[in-house]
DNA sequence: CCGTTCGCTCAACACCTGTTGACCGAGCTG
DNA sequence: CAGCTCGGTCAACAGGTGTTGAGCGAACGG
């Protein structure tokens, strides 16, 4: 017997979170309409219709899903610029968290997706933006800064390219740290 | 009457490549999954039922639709690796074909998409690894070129981030160009 | 201890998809 | 001009999808 007696309101919390993390996971591996509703189901070891009624609609349960980023703690460094910007690629820790990944798993072909990619990539290009001086288009250069990083996690791991899968996440850091810095650097 | 008289051969290559444009147009909009066989038909005018007559499957249309990418002339300038690069970003002459924004659309959720994405980033990576010198880690760089380089134009084709939309191309060429000189040139 | 709540399942609906085979009629060939 | 070729359409099938409403049975509350 699975985790003999507990009420009924922890057995929900415990498979609503069962849902959440299957959906997560397959959101992440085959993206918003690969993933079917069933499937996470399944994944749960519980019905189709559970599903919809924890969630309504497939939908929300993607959103759900999505929402769940645990949000990386400050960490108060008195880090560079730069090395903010590469602690964002999640080179060390395994990677993104999963709800980041199922979000840029779907964003090239679904547009609430997209829309949340967006959103999320404007608020980073925004703090980026703040930080350089107010001269040298600040706003661009973030957007570089920010789209280039985001090729990077795509081609690591969405693509799994060889060359950034086999290499160490500190030469990665290493050999990207001047073009950061280069980027972030108005001519002199 | 549309083109009056033409020979059936010709009837047939035209309504060939109506479809085939329609196609590209549609899986460089929506990706693989959500662009129907139904709405590649509509959009040329013609039944469903051909589509699969002339491409025998969704699959081989798609592969169709993405290899007929023109493939830019060697130009035979003699640019600097950087500007070859920057090249590729498609940034004057109205962006990337559509075939390839095509593939880029549905890499991330489609796996022959991402195979078909991988081996052509690959042979990018290749080609730049091998002007590299040996010491530098070539393959690592040259991989870390694609990749920022990929986000860039996922940036600005795929979601279309309104600082990157809205920039010149030269400027964003030109804040480019030293991040990736960066990235090309080992550490002195 | 009994009635009610509620987590959960079952079976089905309505829809849309890729794909197929029969068929029509205009153009080609002899 | 007769017969075949073939570009093209029509109608349908089979499978998979999100979503729904009725219902069961165990845990809860009095």
């Amino acid at each position: 017997m699975p985790t003999p007696h507990q009420s009924r309101a922890d057995r929900r919390r415990a498979t609503e979170a069962r849902i959440l993390d299957g959906a997560r996971e397959l959101f992440a591996e085959r993206g918003f309409d690969r993933t079917t509703i069933r499937a996470v189901a399944t994944s749960a070891g519980v019905d189709p219709a559970l599903v919809m009624q924890y969630f309504g609609s497939k939908r929300e349960l993607f959103t759900a899903a999505v929402q769940a980023a645990p949000a990386p703690p400050p960490d108060a460094g008195p880090d560079t610029l730069v090395d903010q910007l590469l602690a964002t690629l999640g080179l060390k820790l395994g990677g993104l968290p999963e709800g980041t990944l199922a979000m840029m798993r779907s964003m090239l072909t679904d547009p609430a997706a997209a829309d949340h990619a967006r959103v999320a990539l404007g608020r980073q290009i925004d703090g980026i933006g703040a930080a350089l001086p107010e001269d040298a288009e600040p706003e661009l250069r973030a957007a570089l800064v920010v789209s280039a990083l985001l090729g990077v996690s795509v081609g690591h791991q969405l693509l799994g390219l060889s060359p950034l899968r086999e290499a160490p996440a500190d030469r990665i850091a290493a050999l990207l740290r001047p073009a950061l810095a280069a980027l972030t650097t108005p001519a002199p």
